[in-house]
DNA sequence: GTTTGTCTACCTACTAGTAGGAAGGCGAAC
DNA sequence: GTTCGCCTTCCTACTAGTAGGTAGACAAAC
């Protein structure tokens, strides 16, 4: 438990915000090293190869955010809320350019030339965020908050479709309310569905 | 009016599926020189620098697309039609895997590590099939086919977004058919809007 | 006294890009 | 109708710089 973050983590940090940008032929040891001051052979002494690096770094993204969404489900009040939350904390990422994009969105474009064990990861984020998608708006169903014209993992996959496409759009087009006003509408119409 | 194909179309031929793979930084001259059995040198001869290259593609990209929505306007029967023209054009492009994946929406995750010169034909890109979307729904509300409950442009974007969220999915879990089961309903739901 | 983290110094392979020349097509001058 | 110069295309051979990765020394911490 140290007060900064250990080196490591550090190189993870930048590692993760070089991807965001640029994904993974975007970034070199080299720039990891001009970032943090520290030499390239130190990096490989934390991390042997790029691929371990960004096959750790997807691992601690996952666990991240299974822990974030996990901690969403028990404390947000209804399904709805649950929701709300999830768009928003990307919506602030974008906005002030914190996080402007998925890690594992950004390596998913990349997924035929990702080595093995990084696509594998990637892939495996996809799958636990539909999962939850889908359990959220399956409680939401149950809860009559929520009504949906497909199953709920079918609704659940446009969803997150419609997510990551907004954020390429908001990148794309340089702007980053454009988010909001892609995936604030396709949610509304979850709740508003009373035909 | 040759029977084959020039050297600098081929060229881009190979380098737009290697972007469309890897994205800007997933190719080299030297792949290049693979694929087409040229030197090097011979590229560079074609296109001196890369982001000169990838400008070029993106210019004929853009302007076969521009060309091929252009067309499809003026003869698909309805604004339905048209959009499911347009839809099943990239769902044969990604079941067949012929392409994948949109070359601009590739080049549009890694924006800001892009050059100058290529980002600005990229946003283009975006603007222009925004637009194209937007003129088939405006047609679609005028002829009443469609019904939106939100602007014209606006649906336009989230269109958009969930057609290209809908090729990240896609790839990401490896599964061709996601595409026209997130894309599918999508659409449908713009028709069948009759509350 | 071994483990951990960092360093300098190095390696090989590859990157984009350049210099300069050979081979051939083509139109004009003689 | 052949010679001339120009242009296009491709080549070999090269450059400077960067990629990921390694070997081994050193100091501090456990």
């Amino acid at each position: 438990m140290k007060s900064v973050a250990s080196t490591s983590d550090k190189i993870l940090d930048v590692a993760q915000s070089l991807i965001v940008a640029g994904g993974y032929n975007g970034f070199s040891y080299a720039d990891i090293s001009d970032a943090i001051g520290i030499r390239k052979a130190s990096i490989h002494h934390h991390f042997p190869a790029k691929a371990e690096l960004v096959a750790v770094l997807v691992d601690r993204y996952t666990m991240q955010a299974q822990a974030g969404l996990q901690s969403l489900r028990e404390q947000a009040a209804s399904p709805a809320d649950q929701l709300q939350f999830y768009i928003d904390y990307w919506r602030s990422c974008i906005e002030n350019a914190s996080q402007p994009f998925c890690v594992c969105a950004m390596l998913a474009s990349e997924m035929q030339m990702l080595p093995d064990e990084v696509a594998l990861r990637v892939r495996a984020h996809f799958r636990n965020l539909a999962a939850w998608l889908t359990s959220v708006l399956q409680s939401g169903v149950e809860q009559g908050v929520f009504r949906l014209d497909r199953r709920p993992e079918e609704q659940a996959q446009m969803l997150m479709a419609s997510v990551h496409g907004a954020m390429l759009s908001s990148r794309a087009l340089g702007d980053p309310g454009l988010f909001i006003a892609v995936v604030g509408p396709e949610i509304a119409r979850l709740r508003a569905s009373n035909c």
